[in-house]
DNA sequence: TGCAGTGTTGCTTC
DNA sequence: CGAAGCAACACTGC
């Protein structure tokens, strides 16, 4: 589920408790030695990796988070002063089910659990796959139901990575416009409207919840194909994605189904739905007496007012 | 009990 | 190149 918000909410959840720890030890369940997939090679589902991954991150000291799409990033230091090439950056992405958690973990037999009572106990937050030891005795665990997330290791400078390089811009960026909005957009001139919001080579970090919200908003019809879309209706996606993503960022997220924060508690954000999973219910915009429905659009489920967010008919 | 539905992405095919 | 479909995996809810 993590999309912008929730990948945004852990960051700032490591910012504030993993700076200046050090890794001390890594686990995993994940790593196999011949992985079913090729773009798993490089990552912890792999046994090959997964020693030459704990060789370059056992010992090194967390510098800072940040976030680039849905991806988690956690900076090393430097492994040799001399080599300033040298830094790494754990990338970490939570895919379907993936979240991170952090506080004091055992392990039983071949299991790891929480250690303390309290939200680390969230039934969701069972099925952990990797953990870190760090260096004050506490844990930083991936826990994941369906083992889709990935885990690997970039060199710097680590834009030029595959796992980044073709990734669009930050929607959130304070010179992220509307004219270069429009410009991105108008990549995909036939795509269909949601199709293109969540195309994370056009747009970063938008996913399924957020576009259904950012279109109620706007007032577009997910099906709406870029080319037939006013120049004042991209006006509205613009302003609605900027607002819609923020508010997932200040409610700590979505967390109508497994997403908990660094502390496994969940976020606020599906409380205030108008559209996602909101289906047969009436439509919550002023004077709009809609009704939500749902249909599959490119093999997502998506979801919209029945009366206030149309196809435009063109002559 | 069984099966449809589930946030993402990358590979394959056309 | 782009669009569409599926596979990776395992659980929840009807």
């Amino acid at each position: 589920m993590p999309e912008l918000p929730e990948v945004q909410t852990t960051v700032n959840g490591l910012k504030n408790s993993l700076v200046g720890l050090k890794i001390k030890d890594i686990w995993t369940d994940l790593a196999v030695k011949k992985p079913k997939r090729k773009d798993y090679n490089d990552t912890l589902k792999s046994v090959v990796f997964f020693k030459k991954f704990k060789k370059n991150v056992i010992n090194h000291k967390i510098i800072g988070s940040s976030r680039r799409a849905k991806n988690v990033l956690i900076h090393l230091a430097n492994s040799s002063t001399k080599h300033r090439a040298d830094s790494k950056t754990i990338l970490i992405h939570m895919k379907m089910t993936g979240h991170l958690l952090y506080g004091k973990y055992k392990k039983v037999g071949d299991k790891w659990q929480p250690a303390e009572i309290g939200p680390l106990q969230d039934p969701y937050n069972r099925f952990i796959h990797a953990v870190f030891t760090l260096s004050n005795g506490k844990h930083l665990v991936f826990c994941d139901t369906r083992k889709f997330g990935k885990i690997t290791l970039l060199d710097s400078p680590i834009e030029k990575s595959p796992h980044l390089s073709s990734l669009g811009p930050e929607p959130l960026d304070k010179d992220f416009n509307l004219v270069k909005f429009s410009d991105r957009l108008f990549k995909r001139p036939n795509g269909l409207i949601k199709i293109v919001l969540m195309d994370q080579v056009i747009i970063a970090g938008i996913g399924n919840i957020y576009s259904d919200e950012i279109l109620w908003m706007a007032g577009i019809h997910p099906e709406e194909r870029v080319k037939n879309i006013p120049k004042i209706k991209i006006k509205e996606i613009f302003k609605a994605m900027k607002i819609i993503l923020k508010k997932g960022i200040d409610f700590g997220g979505d967390s109508m189904s497994d997403y908990r924060n660094l502390l496994g508690e969940k976020g606020n954000f599906q409380h205030h739905h108008n559209a996602y999973r909101r289906k047969g219910e009436h439509c919550k915009k002023r004077g709009c007496n809609g009704i939500i429905l749902r249909k599959v659009v490119g093999s997502r489920s998506a979801h919209y007012c029945s009366k206030h967010q149309k196809i435009v008919i063109r002559l």
